[in-house]
Order: structure tokens, then sequence, then C-alpha cells
DNA sequence: GTACCTTTGTGAAGCTATGCACAAAGTGCG
DNA sequence: CGCACTTTGTGCATAGCTTCACAAAGGTAC
């Protein structure tokens, strides 16, 4: 009974399907034929119920008594993320960053193609990676077309960030994934998904100070602002 | 009356502080002296109300009828966050992400300085990053330990990062940044967040393929388990 | 000082997500 | 076949987050 299935599975669970895929890639290399729900919880770091009720918002996959099958499983994730798919990234900015994810197994293993590499910088283009040479910024929209890219990925510095989201807007993408510390203005309908290295670190320094604090006993540091406006 | 100020910011508010920390530091550049949370709130891409009371959590640092002190409120969220103290941070795995990270501006410019580079592998030891030379994963806990470092990045293949995170929390490490695609296990007290690239990619699949699906009118693909086992 | 304008800070309502707890459904053994 | 055991799928209570809407507070002009 799975009244639930069109129309809307809640974002908090379509952002653990990847893990959940993870979880059961692992798996199934050792070659397990069934897992339970509380097994895989734990793979994955979560709460079993929780898992249950994400499962169910994909449909009945699974066997009372038993568990679930993992490579059906793993079937039905990949089909509901889309990933029974090819999908033609394309990497905007070639520097440290964009090299990286050029070159992260992550992507390829999952259904994703890097399908171009695109910088403003004339020494970098026509350098080759990962078997594809990188195209100059002023090819954006005609390669984005010819090659039939529906996913890009802009690892620009933050001044180029907008620029490059609106022009590939322009060029009918509508799902962004973006690198650049900046918040970038689209349209309604264009998904936006962002990476900041550096606000994982804020948080984590916000917690990290939190746990000194409750060590030593001080309250919260009693600095004022006009003393620290002196430094 | 910030009688939510000790004990306890919300979650999803220490997550958006980096965020307004960022929008307010672009204002400052162009030397804007307050800000309404209306005009703020846009820069940061949320909704006023939040931003409100997001901040209101950490006290009650706004002006009615004019807004907020553009520099008291950078400093505000930098002190909360722990952003005027300085943080030792060190980089275990100089593959193609550790070198991106490395290089990363945006570490250096919040407080946050590369104080160590670790890798297994002896080609890379000695080789020299932004004026600081890799040690071997040997030296992890001595390193650490002299150059007093409290967070520590995993950008190693995802077999390693396991190890490597019961290492560098046996040396007492609290707080790991961990771009390894495996879920860690870790014991109370330590904090993990977690920067997955092709989980990221995933979620944008999900949201393409949805728009696509809509577009043709297509219910979803009617694709069978059998039919694609045959693949 | 008063009247008017702007903008904050927050009570209250609504929405989403989490986790417990259990009935329903399946397996397997004797 | 029936009984004991396992494990799913989900109703329900709770917790947390978001958004609205407005009173309270401060600024400015005259």
């Amino acid at each position: 009974m799975s009244q639930a299935r069109e129309r809307g599975i809640p974002d908090a669970t379509v952002a653990r399907l990847p893990l959940y895929l993870r979880a059961l890639n692992g798996l199934a290399e050792r070659a397990t034929a069934t897992v339970s729900s509380e097994d895989l919880a734990v793979a994955a770091g979560v709460n079993s119920a929780k898992l249950r009720k994400d499962l169910s918002h994909l449909g009945s996959y699974g066997t009372r008594g038993v568990g679930y099958d993992v490579q059906y499983l793993i079937y039905q994730i990949s089909r509901e993320l889309g990933l029974t798919q090819d999908w033609a990234v394309a990497i905007v900015g070639v520097g440290n960053l964009g090299r990286a994810l050029a070159n992260y197994g992550g992507f390829v293993s999952r259904g994703f193609r890097v399908a171009a590499l695109f910088d403003a910088d004339k020494g970098v283009v026509g350098e080759r990676l990962v078997g594809m040479a990188v195209d100059h910024i002023d090819e954006l929209e005609s390669v984005i077309d010819t090659r039939g890219v529906s996913i890009v990925v802009i690892a620009t510095p933050a001044t180029a960030a907008q620029q490059v989201a609106d022009r590939v807007i322009a060029a009918g993408i509508t799902s962004i994934l973006n690198f650049a510390p900046v918040v970038l203005t689209v349209p309604d309908g264009v998904d936006v998904r962002k990476v900041d290295l550096s606000t994982e670190l804020q948080i984590l320094a916000f917690h990290e100070q939190r746990k000194a604090d409750r060590e030593t006993g001080s309250p919260i540091m009693a600095e004022t602002w006009a003393e620290a406006m002196d430094a």
C-alpha cells in the first residue's frame, strides 16, 4: 500500500538514500544476499525505524521475517535516485578543486560521467584530464548543448560563480552543484546544492569551543567588543 | 532578554551562522554600516523572520527601527562560532582533494590554519605545500601533539579513513571533517561532519529526474527489475 | 514632547521529521 | 498444521523547525 509513492518523497529521506545505497554496495561486495533494517541501519549510522520509514516511501520492498534483498534494494534506490541512467556532468573551473573533482572516482562509479571541463585561463585550456580536453569558457553554451550535459559543477572562484550560473541556466541547465562560497541567485525551477568547505569547519569549531568551555568551566569568553576592536 | 543564550543554540541555527557571516563580510567590504534583517536575509538567501530568530539566540544585538551594525554583528557571530581564536587544522591524505583543501583560501581567512599535512606515500612525504612540508603518517600522533592540532580533515581513500579516525581520536582529537565516503564509527563526545561529493550529485539527479518525468508526462520509468537485470 | 515611521524580537500556529511500539505478515520447525 | 520466532510497515506521540503576525522599542522631524 504505497499511496505515498506518487508525489513527494520527503527531502530528508532523499538526502539519506545515497547513504543507504553506499552501505548496501558495501554489503553486496561481501556477497550478502539479504539484510535486516536493523543491520542496514547500523551500517548507515541511522535509527532502524527511520530507515524503514524512508524505504517505505519508495514502496514495500522488504519481506517480513526476512529483511531486504540487497541487490533488489540497490536497484530500487538507484532507480528512484535516477542512477540507472547516465548523467553527463560538466565541471567549470579547473583549479585545484576542479582537478580533484574530475579525478574523483566516486562520480563515475555512480552513473555520473564527466563530459566537459571548462576554464577561463588559456594556459589551462587544451590540457587533458581523465581523457578529456579542457575547453575555453567561451565554448560553454555550445559544448553543453552538443554533449548533452544536464548537471553543472561550479568550481570557480567566488567572483565568477554567479556569471557562470547565469550562463549555464540560459543554456538550459536546471541542476547546479556549487562549490564557490557565494549564494547563487537563480530562477524558480533551478536546483542549486552547495558544498562549502569552510562552513563545515566553522560548525566544527563551534562545537569544539563548546567542549573546551565546558571542560574549563568558563561560561563563555568574556572578552568585550571594545577590547576586541583594540586588537 | 536572552534566556536562550546560555545552553543550546539549535543546530539548524548554528549551521546558518557561517552563511550570515559570509553575507556580512560582503556588506562590510562595500562599507555598509548597518543592515536590516530583511536585506541581510536576501543576501543570505533565507527568510527574514528565520534570520531574526537565529540572531536572537545569540542575544539582542539589533536596534529597532535601524537594523544591525554590520561590524558588531560580524564580531558577535565570529565569537559565537569560535573564530576569534586560531584553530590548527591537520589534513590527512595529500591526494588531489587534500591538495585542493590545503590551497583553499577560505580556510585561512576564517581563523583556520593548516598546521600539518600527512600522507602514507613516501613519494609525497617531504613535498612542500603552502609553506608546509608533508609528514609521514607514522608521525601523526606526535605532530598533532606538538603543533596543537585540534581539528583533523580526513581526505584519504575510503579504506584508510576509519583507521585514521581511530588514531587521531586516540591522540585526543574530538573534531573531524570527513571527505572519505564511509560512515565513521566514533565514540561519544567526538564530532564528525562529513562532506560527500557524490551524495550531492545523487540528490541533484533525483530532482533532475523528477523534472524530466513531469515534463514528458511519464509517471515513473516503467522498466522492471527483470529487464534491468538482463542488461 | 508628540506623532509617525521603521524594524526588531518573539508568541503562537503550522509543518516536518523522529522514534517508539505494535499489529500484520512472513519463515521454519516439529 | 500450528506454534514460536523474526522482521517489516506504520499509527501515534513528541520534538524541532519555520513562518506569520504583531506588540514593543527605538529613531526622526517638527
